[in-house]
DNA sequence: TTCGGCACTTAGGACTATCATG
DNA sequence: CATGATAGTCCTAAGTGCCGAA
C-alpha cells in the first residue's frame, strides 16, 4: 500500500527536472525508495514526530511509534472535552510535545567545550562541513532528553475536566451560552468549524475583520454583564463593571485611567489618533574633546587628530576591551576604512611638533591611551558618592521631564525611546558586512516629527530646522530619521505601557487566539497539500507544516550586505539535512544569527518532499523552497483567516503551550514551587521559540563552584556516619559495611586536598576578620590588636587541620557536637542530604537555563493573561511573575481577566 | 510580480540596580 | 558591608509584513 500514497493523478512534466511546476511520478516514486516509507523507528527512543496524516496510516512506521496513544486522545484545543472529529487527531497535539527528538540537544559541535566562553560565538558561524558530515557526526550522540509523558497526561487531563465539569456544571452551561453570544465559537466542535464559510468574504476587508475582536468581544462582555447577574459565571464580570463605575469616577478626580480593553467600537484600524502632542527628542550630548594629554598613538608617536577624527577614534578606543567586536577582523577594516575617510577629510594627524603624521594602517594605532581615559571617567563616575549619584540622575531627569510623555487624544502618555541614538560605531550582530561602520550623528535636519495640526510643533536646536513636520494620524510614531549605514528607519514611539501599544498587544493575541479556530482545517490542509503534484503548492504545505511544528519564522528574503541568516521559507540546501527513514537535521543562524540547530523527526511525507526540494541539480547555498516567498505564504494564509500571517504561528503556539503546561499543573506546593513551576513552563515556551543567551562568562566557574560544595558536603556526610560508629560500635553492624563506604570518587587524594582547602578557606576568614576588627578599631582611635592576636586566633585553623590528620591517620572520626547519639547523627545525615539534592536540582536548573532567555517570550509571546489566569488560580502574586515594567504593560491584561479566562 | 519604502514587533547584549550571602 | 550573582532596564539591531509603483 506505501506505494500508493500519492493518489493524485500527475501531470506529466514536460523536461522532467525538479524545477518544473509539477513533481513528475517517477521522481516521488524514486524518493519513496530511498526514503522507505516503511523504515523502522525504535518505539523505546522515538517520540511521535510529525503528526500522522490520515492519507499515510497505511504505513506502518509512522504509526508504529505512535501505538495506542493516539487513540485514546481527546482534542483539547479549546479546553473543551469532545471527540475529535474526522480525522485530525494529532492536530492540537500539543507543539512542545511533539517531534522534538533532541529538545534541548546541544549540536555535536557544542559538546566538547563547554566551559570555554566563546563556545557560542563559535557556534554561530556557519558550519564548514557539508550537511552530510553533520548528520553523521551528530548520529552518534543523538541525544533523546526530554520525553514527556504524553500518556499520563491526557488521563490526567480527562480526570482533571472531569472533576471541573462536574464542579462546575452551572458554570460551564452559562459559559458556554454566553461564550456564543460574545461571538467566540470556542465551544464549537472542530468538525462543525472546519467548513471555511468565511474564506472568501474574509480575505481582502482584513482591516475591519481583524479588529472584529477587539471591538466586539468587549462591547458583548458589557452588554452581558447586566442581565447575568444571577449566573455564577458572570458574577466575575459583574463585579469588575461595578468596580469600573466607582473606579471612573474615583479616575475621573485624578489621573483618568482609560479602560480601553472595555471600550466598544474605537478605532477602525488604521486612524490611530485625533490629536497629538509632544516635545520632540532629545539629542545626545555634543562630541567633548579628551584632555590634551590624552593622545592616540601613530606608530608609536603620540598624535593629535582634529576633534572629528577624534570621536571616531574615541569610539574605537573605549570598546577595546569588548573583544567580541575588536578582534573581529570585518569590523577593523570598516571601522579603518570611515576612519580614514574622515582623516583624510580633516588633515590626519599632528605630532607634537605640529608636523602632519598621515595615518595609513590600522595595524599601527594604538588606542590604548584613550581606552585607558575612558575606563577612569568610568571608575569617576562609579566612585561618586551615592548622594550626588542621585542628585545627577534627578537633574538628567527633570531636563528630560518634558520629553518623557505626550498627550494623545489628551491622555498622557508614556514615550518610549525619545533619545537619538548618538554616534558610534555600527554594532552588526554575526557576520554583518557593515559591523564597524562608523553610525554618524543625527542632525535635526534628518528628523522628521509626527504631530497633530493644532499642537505646537517642538523647537529644533538653535540654528537648526526639521527635515519636515507631518501630521500622519495613521502613524504611531513620533519622530524618525534614517539612520547612515544600512539606510535603516528609526521610529520613536511609545513606550511598550502605552494604551496604543496596549491595544496592539492585545490584537496581537486576540489573532493568536482566533487561529486556534482555524488550525485544525489549516493542518489538515497542508497535510493533504504535502502530497499536490503542484511543487509551489507542495513548497508551501511543507513550510507551514515547519513553521506550525518547529516555531520557524518565516524567513524572508535578505539582501546582500547585511548578515546571511534564514528563516523557513528561505532556508538553503545546507541547512537541512535528512536522515532516514524521517529525521531532519536543521542547522543554521536565524535571527540576530543565533543558531537553531534541531534534530526532530517529522512527517514522512515532509521527509521525502525536502528530499525532492533538496534533489539535484540543487546544492550548497540554493534555496530549499524555491517556489515559495513569504508573501505567497501569508497570501495562501489569509485565506483562511483575515489577517492570518506566518508570524501569527509562533505567538500561537507559544501561547498555546503555555496554556496547556499551565492547566496540567497542580495548585499545590509553596509559592516558591509554583514559581519555579511557572518557569519551568515558561522554559519550555523559550525552548520552542528557540531563545538564547550566551552563557555568562562566569557560568563554567561556578558550576565547578557548586560541584566542589556538593562534594564538600557529601564528604561531611560520610564524617557523620563515621561518627556514629564513634558513638556506638554497633551500628556498624546493624547498617552494613556499605553505609559507612566513602563514595568512590572522594579519593583520598581529593580529601587530603579538600581538608586543605578548608583550612585554608577557615585561615581566610579569620585573617580577614582580623584586619578587619582592626580597621574599625583604628577608626575609632583605639589601639589595634597585636599580630599575635591573629595567631592565636588562627589556632583554630590549626586545631582543624591536626583533627583531620589525626582522621586520616586513625580512620575514625570523633563525634562531635553535645551529647551526640546515633539519633541525632541520623537526622543530621538527613538534612545534609537534603541540602545535597537541593543543591543538585539548583545545579541541574542552572545547566539547563544558561543558554535560554526566559525573557523574551514572557514578553513577546505568551499572553499575558495566562499568567493572570494563573496568578489568581494559584494565589502567587503576580509580581512573582512581571516586574513592574511588564506589570504596566500589561496592565490591560491583569485588570481585565477573571480566573475563567482561556487562551 | 517584484522591489523599495515604510512601520511596526521581536531580539539579545550591555549596563545598572538589587538581592543574597558570607 | 563588601562582593558576586541575578534581575531588571535600556539600547538598538534585526526581523515581519504591508503597500504602492514600476
Amino acid at each position: 500500500m506505501s506505494s500508493s500514497d500519492d493518489d493524485t493523478p500527475l501531470v506529466k512534466a514536460k523536461t522532467g527536472a525538479v524545477s518544473q511546476d509539477r513533481i513528475p511520478k517517477a521522481l516521488d516514486k524514486a524518493m519513496d525508495k530511498q526514503a522507505p516509507s516503511n523504515g523502522h523507528v525504535e518505539p523505546g527512543i522515538s517520540i511521535r514526530m510529525g503528526p500522522v496524516d490520515k492519507m499515510d496510516v497505511d504505513e506502518p512506521a509512522t504509526n508504529g511509534n505512535t501505538n495506542g496513544k493516539r487513540k485514546a486522545r481527546v482534542s483539547t484545543t479549546n479546553g473543551k472535552t469532545y471527540k475529535d472529529a474526522s480525522n485530525s487527531e494529532d492536530d492540537d497535539k500539543p507543539l512542545s510535545k511533539r517531534r522534538r527528538t533532541s529538545q534541548q540537544a546541544k549540536p555535536p559541535k557544542d559538546d566538547s567545550s563547554s566551559e570555554l566562553s566563546d563556545v557560542p560565538l563559535k557556534a554561530r558561524t556557519l558550519p564548514k562541513a557539508s550537511a552530510e558530515q553533520i548528520g553523521q557526526s551528530s548520529d552518534s550522540d543523538t541525544p533523546l532528553t526530554t520525553k514527556l509523558l504524553r500518556k499520563k497526561e491526557s488521563i490526567e487531563k480527562a480526570a482533571d475536566k472531569e472533576a471541573k465539569a462536574i464542579r462546575g456544571k452551572e458554570k460551564a452551561t452559562a459559559k458556554r451560552k454566553s461564550k456564543i453570544a460574545s461571538d467566540s465559537d470556542d465551544d464549537i466542535p472542530l468538525a462543525k468549524k472546519k467548513a471555511p464559510v468565511k474564506k472568501g468574504k474574509q480575505v481582502k476587508k482584513e482591516e475591519s475583520d481583524s479588529d472584529a475582536p477587539l471591538a466586539k468581544k468587549p462591547a458583548a462582555k458589557k452588554a452581558k454583564a447586566k442581565p447575568v447577574v444571577t449566573t455564577p459565571a458572570k458574577k466575575g464580570k459583574g463585579k469588575v463593571k461595578a468596580e469600573q463605575t466607582e473606579e471612573d469616577r474615583l479616575a475621573e478626580e485624578e489621573e483618568e485611567e482609560y479602560r480601553w480593553w472595555e471600550d466598544a467600537g474605537k478605532s477602525d484600524g488604521t486612524k490611530k489618533w485625533d490629536t497629538l502632542e509632544h516635545a520632540g527628542v532629545v539629542f545626545p550630548p555634543e562630541y567633548e574633546p579628551m584632555p590634551k594629554h590624552v593622545k592616540f598613538i601613530y606608530d608609536g608617536v603620540p598624535v593629535t587628530l582634529h576633534p572629528e577624527a577624534e570621536e571616531i577614534a574615541s569610539f574605537y578606543g573605549s570598546m577595546l576591551n569588548s573583544a567580541h567586536n575588536v578582534e573581529n577582523p570585518t569590523f577593523n577594516k570598516n571601522f579603518f576604512e570611515d576612519f580614514t575617510t574622515v582623516l583624510d577629510k580633516t588633515g590626519h594627524a599632528k605630532d607634537k611638533d605640529g608636523k602632519t603624521v598621515k595615518i595609513k594602517t590600522f595595524e599601527k594605532c594604538d588606542f590604548k591611551p584613550i581606552f585607558e581615559w575612558f575606563e577612569s571617567e568610568r571608575a569617576k563616575k562609579k566612585a561618586l558618592p551615592a548622594a550626588e549619584k542621585k542628585a545627577l540622575k534627578a537633574e538628567k531627569e527633570t531636563e528630560e521631564a518634558a520629553f518623557m510623555h505626550c498627550m494623545w487624544d489628551g491622555r498622557k502618555q508614556k514615550v518610549g525611546n525619545f533619545r537619538v541614538e548618538p554616534p558610534s560605531l555600527f554594532r552588526g550582530r554575526g557576520e554583518h558586512p557593515k559591523t564597524g561602520r562608523v553610525k554618524k550623528r543625527v542632525t535635526p535636519e534628518q528628523i522628521t516629527i509626527n504631530i497633530g495640526e493644532k499642537a505646537k510643533v517642538p523647537e529644533p536646536p538653535a540654528g537648526h530646522r526639521w527635515k519636515e513636520i507631518k501630521h500622519d494620524h495613521e502613524g504611531t510614531w513620533l519622530a524618525m530619521w534614517q539612520e547612515n549605514i544600512n539606510g535603516a528607519y528609526k521610529y520613536v514611539m511609545l513606550a511598550a505601557n502605552s494604551d496604543i501599544k496596549g491595544q496592539s498587544d492585545f490584537k496581537k493575541f486576540e489573532k493568536a487566539r482566533e487561529l486556534k479556530k482555524h488550525i485544525d482545517h489549516i493542518r489538515k490542509d497542508y497535510r493533504k497539500e504535502l502530497k499536490s503534484e503542484k511543487m509551489v503548492d507542495r513548497q508551501r504545505a511543507t513550510a507551514i507544516y515547519l513553521i506550525d511544528q518547529f516555531a520557524l519564522r518565516a524567513g524572508n528574503e535578505k539582501g546582500e550586505d547585511e548578515a546571511d541568516t534564514v528563516g523557513c521559507c528561505s532556508l538553503k540546501f545546507q541547512h537541512v539535512t535528512l536522515k532516514p527513514p524521517n529525521t531532519v537535521i536543521f542547522d543554521f543562524l536565524g535571527k540576530d544569527s543565533i543558531r537553531f540547530y534541531d534534530e526532530v523527526e517529522v512527517d514522512q511525507q515532509v521527509f521525502k518532499n525536502l528530499k525532492i526540494f533538496k534533489k539535484e541539480p540543487k546544492t550548497t547555498g540554493d534555496d530549499i523552497f524555491d517556489r515559495l516567498t513569504t508573501s505567497a505564504l501569508n497570501k495562501h494564509l489569509t485565506n483562511y483567516m483575515a489577517g492570518l500571517t506566518a508570524k501569527v504561528f509562533r505567538t500561537y503556539n507559544a501561547s498555546y503551550t503555555m496554556a496547556r503546561l499551565l492547566k496540567e499543573m497542580k495548585a499545590k506546593g509553596t509559592i516558591q514551587e509554583k514559581v519555579k513551576a511557572y518557569n519551568d513552563a515558561n522554559r519550555e515556551v523559550a525552548i520552542l521559540c528557540n531563545h538564547k543567551r550566551t552563557v555568562a562568562a562566569g557560568h563554567a566557574g561556578s558550576m565547578e563552584k557548586m560541584i566542589e560544595k556538593i562534594n564538600g558536603l557529601r564528604y561531611q556526610v560520610w564524617r557523620t556516619k563515621m561518627m556514629m560508629i564513634d558513638v556506638d560500635t554497633k551500628v556498624k553492624k546493624k547498617k552494613g559495611a556499605e553505609y559507612f563506604e566513602r563514595p568512590e570518587d572522594l579519593d583520598t587524594e581529593w580529601m587530603k586536598q579538600h581538608q586543605e582547602a578548608e583550612v585554608e578557606e577557615l585561615r581566610q576568614k579569620i585573617t580577614k576578620k582580623f584586619e578587619k576588627d582592626n580597621e574599625k578599631l583604628a577608626a575609632e582611635n583605639e589601639k589595634e590588636m597585636k599580630p599575635k592576636e591573629l595567631q592565636e586566633r588562627l589556632e583554630k585553623a590549626t586545631e582543624l587541620a591536626d583533627k583531620y590528620k589525626k582522621e586520616n591517620k586513625t580512620g575514625k572520626v570523633e563525634a562531635e557536637g553535645k551529647g551526640p547519639t546515633v539519633d541525632k547523627l541520623e537526622t543530621a545525615v538527613e538534612k545534609l542530604n537534603q541540602r545535597i539534592e537541593n543543591m543538585k536540582i539548583q545545579m541541574e536548573d542552572k545547566e539547563g537555563n544558561k543558554e535560554v532567555a526566559l525573557g523574551t517570550s514572557k514578553i513577546n509571546y505568551i499572553d499575558p493573561r495566562l499568567t493572570v489566569v494563573f496568578s489568581k488560580k494559584f494565589d502567587v502574586p503576580i509580581e512573582k511573575f512581571f516586574s513592574k515594567t511588564l506589570r504596566e504593560k500589561f496592565d490591560w491584561a491583569i485588570k481585565s481577566v477573571d480566573e475563567d479566562w482561556e487562551f
